[in-house]
DNA sequence: TTAAAAATTGAAAGCGCTTTCAAATTCCTG
DNA sequence: CAGGAATTTGAAAGCGCTTTCAATTTTTAA
């Protein structure tokens, strides 16, 4: 034990084992590196010290942090936890660790984490979507370190994007629900500034339902925060307007189980009364009851894809460049044939309840 | 901008500003210690190199990194978010920045994620409950950093803890049960080896059922994982037994909200064949139908607290103690008086449904 | 056995910042 | 306006590690 509290350095470590400070510091990189009868001295003197490493001090000399960084939107949603597990241990495999924080869909706070990242020494960066400020990409590639955006697709944007096309997978939905026969359809989407991924399933809708001749009336289209009580409210104002439509297609998963809960407490049926549709398939809309009709986002695939082509690209294995996967239509029970029109009036009744 | 790729340095900021990097260094951390003059060079220096901190130097050589660590056992569940919003918002009023990881109640993972953070300098550390190596908290003690623990209440232990009993917390539950008439009580328990949380909550069960002279019987006990699954499994294990009990305690709200699920997929109604109770009031249980009666618990308080305290005591302006705050039944719909007997002779026969 | 090639090691120079200590400047007070 | 106190500044010494480069040792080939 050292004396006092001074801490245990590398050089503490050498001395004691009797080898230089570069050869200890060799040892750490790569035992192999180091002639066999030489290494057990310098093991016993790092169990013997009780050694950690100063990470600080060894970024400063490597001008590496094997560190990377993710901003994500939110740490609380059901969607993230189901990412970063993956992500973790992928990148751990490759000797990276995982740092996330949360930019709570504002673009300044996005900002002000990535700079701290930076600040940080991290290897390579993660963002989600493709809307952020030109500053934050500006300066991430002033840093000169790779970045990928996760969980969105869009051909024209110039930068790496590991993900999914969100028009393609609300695409499937409405063919979906063209196909029970549904004409009067209604949408309850996420309005974050920063989150063209609703944008984008909210365009697959009007485009899909455009297609089959029909129209996403305004009126239809509910906006709001990203939980679950929105989605009750969306439901509630939607089902409580003339011409109600017979299904309604949430933008996420927690807003469609929101909404079914409403409906619960309405006393309205799903899907007799109507149909509600997610988007995502979180834990909780395979719980459901009724099971939630939804789309499968790759979440899983989209962690470990990332990691990998982070991994590589980081060793000179391989160039950055977009992946893109496929969503899933699952049809489960929440979906089904629209009511005929007089059993429409008598549930409107519902609306004078409130 | 500076030729080529050079990172640029504090002593580039001090050159182009015409002082020294010792007074640039000062205006970083404090501007006003600065001439006024001065200032004005410094800042439009910063700006005209786009001048990034380099957070691992000034760990070096300051010998704090200004961060705070958390280690949870996940980061996906609903109890996280809660917890980490409030948490990095209050530290970083006091200019820390919260680093999280998971242990996935693994004591060998946790281990090595606080191995992790202390070679990365943290300067406190924030562990959740009573169940760690010791070695994890001798390593800690080396440090000579703060650690508090939370979401616990150990009397007997020896480090500090904000945190509520979560003994109390289920006494309060059966309480209110034994007091609308239940006298045969079974109980959804998560099981991971490092959750004595879990345990205790068990034990307010088992003690409070003793003092009204009931019996927590060993068949009404299941154990299992931490998901909404579990809670499904749990309920039909347990109506489908002989003399199956009339309400039952779950160890939280996800496993509750399974059991729920479950309950509506047997087709029991909840609270009339049989009454269901939660821990922890997550954003789901008041939504879900029937609400789910539950027990609070002042996570978002916990947050705040930790995070003043931490603060505080780096500062030297307190020292590190115990905070022990309250829990709180939510009475709601999913609980009620127990059916009488012949009724539940009539909801068994759902047992031969399986 | 010996010379050359290969592998292993150590000395020392930073990495970019903070902070001490002393020097320089500014501010008061009489 | 002098003189000392208080404030502001800069020079320089590290913080603990990696990595170059040269020296040393080991291995291989002749």
């Amino acid at each position: 034990m050292p004396n006092s509290m001074e801490r245990v350095t590398l050089a503490d470590v050498a001395k004691l084992a009797g080898a230089s400070s570069a050869t200890v510091s060799r040892f750490l990189a790569n035992p192999l590196s180091i002639k066999e009868k030489r290494r057990k001295p310098i093991e016993d003197a790092i169990v013997e010290l009780g050694y950690v490493p100063h990470a600080a001090a060894r970024t400063l000399a490597s001008r590496s942090s094997r560190m990377i960084g993710a901003v994500f939107p939110r740490l609380d949603s059901l969607l993230f936890g189901v990412v970063y597990e993956p992500l973790q241990k992928e990148l751990r495999k490759g000797g990276y660790t995982l740092v996330v924080s949360s930019s709570d869909y504002d673009a300044d706070a996005e900002y002000s984490q990535v700079m701290g990242m930076i600040s940080n020494s991290v290897d390579a960066l993660i963002l989600v979507g493709t809307t952020h400020h030109t500053k934050t990409l500006d300066l991430i590639k002033n840093a000169g370190i790779p970045l990928v955006l996760v969980a969105c697709w869009d051909e024209n944007f110039p930068i790496p994007q590991i993900g999914f096309s969100n028009e393609m997978g609300a695409a499937s939905v409405v063919e979906h629900l063209v196909g029970l026969g549904h004409k009067n359809i209604g949408a309850i989407a996420a309005s974050q500034a920063t989150n063209e991924r609703a944008e984008a399933r909210l365009r697959g809708i009007r485009d899909t339902l455009h297609l089959h001749g029909l129209a996403l009336k305004k009126e239809n289209i509910f906006r709001c925060e990203f939980n679950f009580e929105s989605g009750g409210l969306g439901l509630r104002k939607l089902v409580n307007q003339d011409d109600a439509p017979t299904a309604i297609i949430c933008g996420s998963d927690m807003l469609a189980a929101g909404a079914m809960f409403e409906a619960q407490r309405m006393g309205l049926v799903v899907p007799n009364d109507i149909s509600i549709t997610g988007f995502d398939d979180i834990e909780l809309s395979s719980q459901i009851h009724p099971q939630l009709t939804t789309v499968r986002t790759p979440r899983r695939e989209v962690a470990a894809q990332t990691a990998q082509l982070l991994i590589d690209n980081l060793s000179g294995k391989r160039d950055l460049g977009s992946i893109k996967l496929e969503t899933k239509l699952m049809i489960r029970a929440s979906t089904a044939t629209p009511k005929s029109d007089n059993l429409i009036e008598k549930s409107s009744a519902h609306r004078s309840e409130n």
